[in-house]
DNA sequence: ATGGTGGCAACGCCA
């Protein structure tokens, strides 16, 4: 089963990119971030029309989370718990069956920037309610993947100028401290198990020529629980979706689990 | 170098 994340930058503006890429990856399932509409504006139709099953948890304008399948998806669940008076739609849960049932988790975690302030207080406490379902989702013993942009840059080697980032709500040191409490609940970051570890990126900013100087950052991971880190066949990135017409500023990562 | 680029949606906010 092929599971990719890609933050898409807006649904409609990724109108032709987006199927583009979906007819050659041929994943089987892919998780959405940043689709910025909202549920009834999402175009379903030119997905379901590829054999995908879709659900989304948008709002106007900004954020917005899907899941598109080509097995049916159960037990959809959208927002992160604890968020009583969080309106901003980050989160999604659903399950898909193939050989066996994997929890699926798609996020849009929040940028922080500018730290520190109110928007920073906002994704410290968005990750500790994160790490709670983490913790919650383990119990289960199950396959569970959750993935999207984190907004989170784990080491310095996830970044081509890291020093250009010290001062970033994605560095900073207590960013990469609450991702790394998720993290060692028990789960894999699945791309970081390949080798070389340095110089690989999902995110170049369209501003300052980043993309043609390859002035990235890796900041849209997959998190495996133990059995599904036990089913981990293969982790890439499709790096050279950024250089075709009309990107997102962010590209497809993925993995292969024999589920 | 306090700009630069892009999306959404409406002349500003967010990344």
């Amino acid at each position: 089963m092929k599971i990719a994340t890609f933050n898409i930058n807006g649904i409609k503006a990724r109108a032709e990119a987006l199927p583009a890429w979906l007819d050659e990856a041929e994943p089987d399932v892919v998780l959405l971030q940043e689709i910025k509409s909202v549920d009834e504006a999402f175009p379903r139709d030119s997905f379901e029309d590829r054999g995908y099953f879709v659900e989304t948890h948008g709002q106007k304008s900004f954020n917005g989370v899907a899941i598109l399948s080509k097995l049916p998806l159960e037990d959809v669940e959208r927002g992160l718990p604890g968020g009583e008076k969080d309106d901003q739609a980050r989160w999604i849960e659903a399950t898909v069956v193939g050989k066996t049932a994997v929890r699926l988790c798609g996020l849009y975690l929040p940028n922080g920037n500018p730290a520190p302030g109110p928007k920073y207080d906002y994704k410290l406490s968005w990750m500790a309610r994160m790490r709670d379902r983490a913790a919650a989702l383990l119990l289960d013993e199950i396959p569970v993947v959750m993935a999207g942009d984190y907004n989170v840059i784990p080491q310095a080697e996830d970044a081509a100028k890291p020093e250009a980032w010290v001062d970033d709500a994605l560095f900073l040191p207590e960013s990469r401290a609450a991702f790394r409490r998720i993290l060692h609940l028990g789960y894999t970051e699945a791309f970081r198990t390949r080798e070389p570890r340095s110089g690989h990126y999902s995110f170049w900013d369209y501003q300052a020529g980043a993309w043609q100087k390859n002035n990235g950052i890796r900041i849209d991971h997959l998190l495996l629980s133990p059995q599904a880190a036990d089913l981990l066949q293969e982790a890439g990135i499709d790096k050279e979706v950024r250089g075709r017409d009309k990107p997102s500023d962010h590209v497809p990562v993925w993995i292969a689990l024999d589920a």
